[in-house]
Parts: structure tokens; C-alpha cells; sequence
RNA sequence: GGAGAGAUGGCCGAGAGGCUGAAGGCACCGGUUUGCUAAACCGGCAUACGUGGAAACGCGUAUCGAGGGUUCGAAUCCCUCUCUCUCCGCCA
């Protein structure tokens, strides 16, 4: 596996400024996948002869007569293969935990290089520009929609609690964001745990490397989740999907919880960074010759939320080096927020081609019967709702210091300004 | 939380230290036959890894919930864990 890919492993690290810091991992993978085999080689033969050898022990008890010296035999050839079982264990150990280190490779049209090589793909609306509007902290004070004193004091810094027409702001996006994902485009509601295991987090690749970024139970087997994408992906862990249900299409309204660790001192203000927050998020399943066109899709159907949300978005092809550890491909999605004058990302739609499929053995039967052969998952948000309300309070806001509400939110939020 | 029962191939279900990768059935695929949306009969039908081969496929190893142990040899015996079911308790 390892030996096959291994050119473009490496032109895939190197694409992502990464191929310094992990040449010699590789090298140390291509060795122990070699003595691997080599291990195999030798305790498997092993393993036939005393299989052999077994057989004939039992043969001649059955026929009464005395085995002692194959009995010997086969205890040593025993104490070989116990030993050598015991190398292989080691060897393989270490090696899938170097594979569990290494990120994705991105695809070509992912530009090389870092966040100084993203590129906006396309715009939709006009940024408002200059005009005297607040940040959405002291509109959504003023307005009594957020209460952030309150939320540091329950639960600490971080954590936010919506209040009022500010909790039915939240209320609704969800309602909208779930209906329009189902009934437009297509996708399964579910409504999932917001506790996983070990298991899942490294289906999805958020574990082993990136434990100290996610809560954990006491117990250290429980995780909370920080995106939906974690039980919805492992929905179909170790399974194969009839190629029939492909492409599979699910989403899911949930609370994300992230540590944040070593993000102190960034976006801290308001409504951009927090601990706790919601969020409906997008998951497909799909046949890996249609990936590229499913991210399309996906990533189409988290622009139309902003678009009914009247927010001005670009959408930005992230260079290697800025592409999440298990993504092939992404776009971001960033809306303007006039008051902090920022664009803020509110969706991440990647392609993870096989990456999450291998981790968590999510296969297809081919229609034509054929081999079991791994899916392409792909996932993201549609949308995240912090930032969403950050941008909503500020794009919107009146010359009044009200805020408009948009028409596809009115139902939903029973009202067509706030403030 | 307490007590008990269980986990075998896509499904049902035998098996109780060697002859079991695993009987039998169902489902599925291929074929034969019968004058008609079906039956009968014959055959096929797991996965992973390693190895040989251009390939068809061959050979080897492993897999009976997971991991360890006993043994020359484990689906079968022992230990630990996970999950499911039943009863009791508790509870939104």
C-alpha cells in the first residue's frame, strides 16, 4: 500500500510544505512495510509446518501410537512463531501509526504551497463597505439576542448564550438550513449522539493527532464532537454500502464542542471563536470516479443557504499547505461581516477522497459484483452558526440599529426586523 | 446498579479439542428441463494478508463478537473486555 503510492506520497508532502518534516517517516514506513513482509514470510511458513506436523500428531494417537518427538517438533516451531508474531506486532504497530501521522494528498487542481497561494474560485453579492455599523457583540447586546457575560459565568469563557429572539435566531437557522438540505437537495435528516468513541474520532482522523483540540470524558474513551462529521461519516463504519445507495446523502443539525487550544488571543471577541456552537453539517458517501463533481454539489448546496441569508460569500480553493490534514480537496466559504470587517469562514466542503473510507473501512459492493472497493466521503458545513449571526447582525443592520431579517428567515423567526 | 442468557458466513442455524472455512436451509448467481410471473434438478457462492502469475487462477496463513491464555493442535477449554436480550431496581 504504503510502497505502491509512495511518489506521490511524497510530491503530496511536498505540495503541502510537509515533506522536510516527514522524509525520513516515509522512509522509515518503506522499511517497516518491507520487514513486514519479510515477518510474514517467514512466521506463516513456520505456521504451516506445525500445521502439518499437528495433523500427524493426530493421526498417530488415533492409530495408538506414540508422538513425543513431533510434539517436540511442533513446540518448537511454537516458540519461533510466538516470537516472530511478536515482531510482526511491533512492526505493524509502528507502522500504522506512522500512517495515522500522515495527512491526505491533494488533488492537482489543489495549488501547492500555503495560504498566501488560496484562491478565490468565484463572489456572490457586495460586501458593504465603510458605513458606520457595529460588531455584532454590541448589536446583539444592545438588542438583548446575546448574552456573553452570562455565558462566561455558567460555563466560561467561550460559551455563548443566545437569549430571546437571539435564541429563536438560532432555532431557525436551524429549521432552515435542515429543510432546505432536505427537501432542495436531497439529503437524510438524522439526529445523532454528540458523544463518540475512539473509533469514531479515527475513522474521521480527528484522533490520534489532534486529541488535545477535542473534549474528551473522563473516562478517555468518550469524546464530545466537533463537527457532525464525526457520527455521521462512522454512521457507515465497517460497512458496505449497495453502490445503488450511492451517492448517499446525509445531514444533521448538532452542537460542536472545540478546546481551541493554542488558538488564545485569536477572534477571541464576540461571536468568532467559541468552545460550544452549532451547526448543520453535510456528509456524502459517493462512487471515487464522481468525488470531484460531488464537491461541486456539496459545495453548491452550502452557498445556497448564504444566498437565501442575502450574505455576500466568496468561495476559496484552499493551496495544500492550507488544506485540512484529511482533506484532498476544499473550498471555504467566507462571508463578510461589515462591523469587524472580516471575512469569516462559515463552511469547509472537502473532498477526503479514500483517506476517511480506509480509516473506517467505509467500502461499496459494485453493482456489478465485483470487489468491495472504498467510497469517497465528503463533508461540509451548511452552515456554521456563529459566525452566520455575526455576519447576519451586521451585513443586516439598519440605519436604525434594527436588523433586517431575511425573507426565507421570517416564518421561521416570526418576524421581519430585530431590534 | 443487581441477576441471568447469548454473540458462528448476506440471513437462519448445526457443531462441544484433530477428519470444520465451517453440516443443513434460505437468499443470490450460472446451467438443464418443463407450453406459459413459478417448480424440479445440477453446479457455484466469504474476507483479509502474503506469495507466484500478463491474466484466469494457484499456493500459504489468518478469520466462528474482540483481546489474551492452556494445548503438539482451539469455533470448541480458561481469563478479560465489548455488544445484544430477559428479569429486578432506578429514572427524563
Amino acid at each position: 500500500m504504503v510502497r505502491e503510492h509512495i511518489d506521490a506520497l511524497r510530491s503530496g508532502m511536498q505540495r503541502r510544505g510537509a515533506l522536510d518534516a516527514l522524509s525520513a517517516t516515509i522512509d522509515r514506513a518503506v522499511d517497516l512495510d518491507k520487514s513486514r513482509r519479510e515477518t510474514i514470510q517467514a512466521v506463516e511458513e513456520r505456521k504451516a509446518a506445525r500445521n502439518a506436523v499437528s495433523q500427524q500428531v493426530g493421526q498417530r494417537k488415533r492409530a495408538g501410537e506414540s508422538a513425543d518427538d513431533l510434539q517436540r517438533q511442533s513446540r518448537a516451531l511454537g516458540e519461533e512463531i510466538a516470537r516472530l508474531d511478536r515482531e510482526l506486532a511491533e512492526t505493524e504497530a509502528e507502522l500504522s501509526a506512522i500512517m495515522l501521522e500522515l495527512p491526505n494528498v491533494t488533488l492537482e487542481q489543489v495549488p501547492a504551497g500555503g495560504e498566501e497561494n488560496n484562491a478565490v474560485v468565484r463572489s456572490w453579492g457586495t460586501p458593504r463597505q465603510g458605513a458606520r455599523i457595529e460588531p455584532h457583540w454590541e448589536i446583539g447586546a444592545r438588542l438583548g439576542l446575546i448574552d456573553f457575560e452570562r455565558g462566561a459565568k455558567i460555563s466560561g469563557s467561550g460559551f455563548i448564550v443566545f437569549r430571546r429572539e437571539g435564541a429563536r435566531l438560532v432555532r431557525s437557522l436551524m429549521n432552515l438550513m435542515l429543510d432546505v438540505h432536505t427537501s432542495q437537495h436531497g439529503y437524510e435528516e438524522e439526529w445523532v449522539p454528540v458523544v463518540v468513541n475512539r473509533a469514531s474520532m479515527t475513522g474521521t482522523a480527528q484522533l490520534p493527532k489532534f486529541e488535545e483540540d477535542m473534549y474528551a470524558l473522563r473516562d478517555g474513551e468518550g469524546f464530545l464532537i466537533p463537527t457532525a462529521e464525526v457520527p455521521l461519516t462512522n454512521l457507515y463504519r465497517d460497512e458496505i454500502i449497495p453502490e445503488g445507495e450511492l451517492p448517499k446523502a446525509l445531514t444533521a443539525y448538532s452542537p460542536c464542542f472545540r478546546r481551541e487550544a493554542g488558538a488564545a488571543g485569536k477572534d477571541t471577541r464576540g461571536l468568532l471563536r467559541v468552545h460550544e456552537f452549532d451547526k448543520v453539517e453535510l456528509v456524502r458517501f459517493v462512487a471515487p470516479e464522481t468525488s470531484g463533481d460531488q464537491l461541486e454539489l456539496l459545495t453548491g448546496h452550502a452557498e445556497k443557504i448564504l444566498q437565501l441569508l442575502e450574505l455576500p460569500y466568496r468561495v476559496v480553493r484552499l493551496a495544500s499547505g492550507d488544506t485540512g490534514f484529511a482533506s484532498a480537496h476544499t473550498y471555504d466559504l467566507e462571508t463578510f461581516a461589515p462591523g469587524v470587517a472580516k471575512w469569516l469562514e462559515v463552511s469547509s466542503c472537502s473532498n477526503f477522497t479514500d483517506f476517511q473510507a480506509r480509516r473506517a473501512n467505509i467500502r461499496y459492493k459494485p453493482a456489478d459484483g465485483g470487489k468491495p472497493r472504498f467510497v469517497h466521503t465528503l463533508n461540509g458545513s451548511g452552515l456554521a452558526f456563529p459566525r452566520v449571526i455575526a455576519s447576519l447582525l451586521e451585513h443586516h443592520q439598519q440605519e436604525d440599529g434594527s436588523v433586517r431579517v431575511p425573507d426565507a428567515l421570517r416564518t421561521y423567526l416570526g418576524a421581519e426586523r430585530l431590534g
